[in-house]
DNA sequence: CAGGGCTCGTGACGCTGATCACAAGCATAA
DNA sequence: TTATGCTTGTGATCAGCGTCACGAGCCCTG
């Protein structure tokens, strides 16, 4: 298979190279094993769908490279994004565990590539290994956990303003500096944030100038410099 | 111990007289009677607090008997019900499995019964018994639904009147009747209700007398009917 | 280079629901 | 009974943000 847009193929992605306290690492041999034997690689262009809300629960899936969207809409088509998924992640474990409808749609930003765990196999190999169905148990209480912060920032935060700081605030948390401030990249369209905070392409855009004018970020190029990460708390404040 | 308000105690409230699917039924005899070691049963008085948001996690509560809310406020003091939990669902497992802070708090709604499981005692039974570590992932999946519905429904439904269309909903499946209609008895303050759809005491108020006029609903003493759930699926409509 | 399709910026407008205020209903206790 | 405190109804006001509209910038492709 031929790798599309140049992208490194990674023999074996199971061996988590980012995260320490990853679902898969650090198994038994016996059972990293028979992991390898139920797991199958693909790879998928940008814009490809993993699976989509709604449907049956196929499998999970294990992201080894690329970064993936995690949304889901209302029949209206209004659409909120829930997670911004990265490698390491493995996505559709919900599903898989409780027999229920895929409950987002997770789609690739970027080429990438992906494990792909049968829903049977994933189920028997958990009921023969019950020290990973407990880390399992694990993730799934962590992924609440984000749901919850989710449920937090929508029900809790009013103003658009004050969900835009909390974002931009998770973004600084990745390049922490000693003098607050942060750069970066910024991939994101301003319809995306919007689907992200909930709001409108034209309010986050009005957010963009708000912030600019405030001092509190500033743009070069396509990096995005956040200027305070205390005045940013200010706004918060939940 | 003396029941407050007249309460009956039940002798073993794991036995769950509820529900088929809970989540500490059905279990092996060695395991039930291990449960039974570790757990240990109290009474509690309306408005008494099982555990509030942000301690460290003690253990697990199964409640057996009484109402009570779970809820989220931020530091301005605005709050958030998640859920309305009765007999048979258990309460504080994604912190005690994933070793976080409560993220909520729960308060009992009306005096009842709960059976109390320390963290320790709780982690060591699942790692003893990994069938019941698979049974606690299912059930991890199932309370990551329900807040996945909660952000569906505060993330993309605009407008009160919807979520509030959507709330009496799930109020009368509880009670089907054959012609669409139902009843229920109504124990929640217009607060509280506010505070579930995430609005105001004074537009849940308006929506009452709105629904009313527009035959939705119907209220003789404390007990609500519901005249036709198909209007107000059409209000819903997401 | 020109053209098409995304993005992004910004003005104008109007609706909706939050806020404040106050009176009336209703329970419980003294 | 009256008093006290919680709950509920409803009006008036107002800011915030969604919606619509349109033009400008930007990138890719032919």
């Amino acid at each position: 298979m031929r790798a599309p847009y140049g992208l490194n193929i990674l023999d074996n992605c199971l061996t988590c190279p980012v995260r320490e306290e990853h679902l898969f690492c650090n198994l038994s041999v016996h059972a990293g094993q028979r992991l390898n034997e139920i797991k199958s690689t693909a790879v998928y262009p940008k814009g490809a769908m993993l699976f989509i809300e709604g449907q049956q629960p196929r499998g999970v899936f294990v992201l080894c490279a690329g970064k993936a969207k995690l949304s889901t809409s209302s029949r209206e088509g209004k659409t909120i994004i829930t997670k911004l998924s990265e490698a390491g992640d493995v996505l559709g474990l919900n599903s898989v565990v409780s027999n229920r409808p895929y409950e987002v749609t997770a789609e690739m930003m970027e080429p990438g590539q992906a494990n792909f765990i049968p829903r049977d196999s994933l189920l028997q190999f958990l009921k023969d290994n019950g020290e990973v169905a407990l880390r399992v148990a694990e993730q799934l209480s962590r992924n609440y956990y984000t749901a919850y912060e989710e449920i937090r920032t929508l029900g809790l935060s009013s103003s658009p303003s004050e969900k835009f700081a909390k974002l931009l605030l998770s973004w600084t948390t990745k390049t922490p500096q000693t003098d607050g401030s942060a750069q970066v990249k910024l991939t994101l369209t301003h319809e995306e944030i919007a689907e992200i905070i909930g709001t409108t392409r034209e309010t986050v855009s009005r957010l963009f100038s708000e912030f600019k004018k405030k001092q509190l970020l500033q743009l070069k190029g396509s990096t995005l410099v956040i200027r305070s990460r205390t005045a940013l708390e200010k706004i918060v404040q939940s």
